[in-house]
DNA sequence: TGACATGGTGTAACTCGTACACTATATAAG
DNA sequence: CTTATATAGTGTACGAGTTACACCATGTCA
């Protein structure tokens, strides 16, 4: 079957920059490509946008086929529109990023036919395409939106202690926090519900848990907020 | 001449919104379509992205073409990918926002065959396509980019006074600023040459005038800023 | 020369961010 | 059981920045 048009077309993909976090790091997502061009490298799960999807349905469908991961939190980063990023022929393609939990989510075993892995920020193999840059501006949106929206929260599991959640800040932003002014700030947000729990199997004093109440958070940006 | 494909493919256009400002609001500039669909309807100036060209070529191509305008300060905004916002096909916009100096860009005059104007935001005319939320996302960015970085600037002429600045301010956020506040802090920020002239032809005092000084507010950007 | 319209200026209260160190509590080892 | 160890959990003082607020200066025009 074949689709004709009057005037040459661009063709459409999308690629997802996946972040997840581990004890000591954030991670990102990445695939081992099975045909040209780029055989063998390791790249951004994506694919090309189907004429009767939306872009949105099209990551998460890209997601779930090559890495098994589905309802993850998704923002539309930017769209990449230079003349040479596929040897094959012009491709546009609208990248995004997402958060996931990894406690969560068992990628490495959902992932059957394609090869898909974590790999450290800092630690990066050589990536097809221009998907280095993507995962640079994917990390300067996640370090500039953790600020001013509680998004963060995405990545840690349901339950965490205060130390957990500044361990993610800190791992972030790139930069040491100081443990009271963090608690005192995180606290005055109200955003946070103390629950009657605390870690277990650690090998000292057991830290409080939380969890993120979304509830609200809601009711304070309804009412005009800050972060 | 025909061009084939083994998969449907969507169209992929730009398009943009346009934001100048005169003495007592912000405006946007819309042309009117001459052709279905929407024959007659106000819509922002874009279209198809060409196979040769990058986006940012699109853009700046279609604004030349439509509204004569050229070197505008431009930048992305998002990707639409609804499946039913053109009813003639799948068309994917990737939608910009602009800021011109209204009185350096005589748009008006610069049509002739396609109707241009510049319409107040808060008295739009009914409009084609979805462009009516572009506008209001393009809103949305320039109320918070206006925060954090100096691009408030190209909606001024290169010499502006203190006033007409703060005026700039109140019209895109909405909200009356203190002058002396202001003033303090956009002087404290040091990125405004202040010049050795004053307004002309005003029936009262007339005040100083101020120019943007990029090679200073480069250096400050380097060192690590606020604003 | 006086009315009017806008330009231009300083200070005090408050809020928020930052720097900083010790006690409490659970487990593990001897 | 005692002690070592590892992390949890807590308060205060200083400085920077933001906010609120009112009057004199200067130019044009009638």
């Amino acid at each position: 079957m074949a689709y004709t048009y009057d005037h040459p077309r661009a063709a459409l993909t999308v690629d997802a920059v996946v972040f997840g976090l581990d004890d000591a790091d954030l991670k990102v997502l990445l695939i081992q490509r099975g045909q040209e061009p780029f055989i063998g490298r390791w790249a951004l799960p994506g694919g090309f946008v189907h004429v009767d999807e939306t872009l949105d349905q099209a990551v998460r469908r890209e997601l779930q086929e090559e890495t098994g991961l589905t309802k993850v939190f998704l923002e539309q980063l930017y769209t990449i529109g230079g003349l040479d990023r596929d040897p094959r022929e012009r491709v546009v393609t609208v990248a995004y990023y997402a958060l996931v939990r990894m406690s969560d989510h068992r990628v490495q075993a959902a992932t059957d036919a394609s090869n898909a892995a974590w790999f450290a920020l800092d630690d990066l193999p050589r990536l097809a395409f221009d998907h280095e840059a993507i995962i640079d501006q994917g990390l300067k949106r996640l370090q500039g939106k953790v600020r001013y929206q509680p998004i963060g929260f995405e990545l840690l599991p349901p339950k965490f202690s205060l130390t957990h959640l500044q361990r993610m800040y800190e791992i972030i932003l790139e930069r040491p926090l100081d443990k009271r002014n963090f608690r005192k700030k995180v606290l005055s947000l109200d955003i946070l519900e103390e629950l009657d729990e605390v870690e277990q199997d650690v090998a000292h004093r057991a830290a409080r848990l939380y969890r993120f109440d979304e509830k609200k958070y809601r009711q304070q940006v309804k009412d005009g907020f800050n972060f």
